[in-house]
DNA sequence: CCCAGGTGCTTGCAAAAGTTAGCGATTCTA
DNA sequence: TAGAATCGCTAACTTTTGCAAGCACCTGGG
């Protein structure tokens, strides 16, 4: 098993900037951390809202911290963001951290035994691409 | 206190159908399962009221179905029954049970902060089929 | 008997959540 | 340049949440 050796030599090439990137959350807000998420996607307020099945000034309101969204809303948000509603409720401050732990998603990818070592690269690659993808658009 | 060692006597002949109730519990609320947890724990409507901050007659409420709690209430509310908050949330049916069985690539991924709806989508898709594909090679 | 203290439930009421209507600004098209 | 469509936001409104006060019921003790 050499590739396996070849893929750890990977994972320890890309932990460094993906941890760098976990600890400064500036997106201290639910409502910022929604709107960061929304534009990410490339939606309007209004196309999530729709997609939420709430109003579009509510969600304006959301993401600005003037109001509160139930728990049903936010479920919703996470239902349209594509989301773990987990991690929603971490950002809003009401489910402990260490109880919704962010897994690592490359430490998953090579964790995970149905896939092959090719494939396992792919996906590593997709997903840095999509890093390096956001990085330059949101410094835009 | 012979009230106190019934439900002593209580607790133990239920706590076996509360580990099946994992399951899928038809019955059950959010309501009536925070209800019986609190009746679990002994404690009083006014006491648990007490514990997690919130009014007698609104834990009632909630208790029957009459109101929906807010995020913050429900967090509460978990707090003080020493329930994990994702339990009380799946029960109250705002977490998906199923995101709990996903493989740890997918979670990873619905958790990750820092990819779009889209690009998630993506990534999910990839290994979805990934996985697919290894299937029926195998089976072959 | 009545008082004290426990249980859970009903009733208004203030404060939030959440909606509809519409504003001004921008952009694209005719 | 007019007109439509989109963007996010404000204002006024309705609905729901969550609480304080008080209800009825039960139990045990003087």
């Amino acid at each position: 098993m050499l590739r396996a050796k070849r893929l750890q030599e990977l994972a320890f090439f890309v932990s460094m900037p993906y941890m760098a990137q976990k600890q400064p959350d500036p997106y201290a807000t639910l409502g910022e951390f929604i709107k960061r998420q929304r534009e990410l996607s490339q939606l309007s307020l209004r196309q999530l809202a729709d997609i939420c099945g709430i109003s579009n000034p509510y969600l304006s309101q959301i993401e600005r911290g003037l109001r509160t969204p139930s728990s049903m809303i936010l479920q919703s948000l996470a239902k349209g963001l594509r989301i773990s509603a987990e991690t929603l409720y971490t950002q809003a401050g009401i489910l402990d951290p260490q109880e919704a732990e962010e897994s690592d998603v490359i430490k998953a990818v090579l964790h995970d035994p149905d896939l092959s070592a090719r494939q396992r690269e792919m996906m590593i690659d997709m997903y840095r691409s999509f890093r390096q993808v956001n990085e330059t658009s949101s410094t835009t």
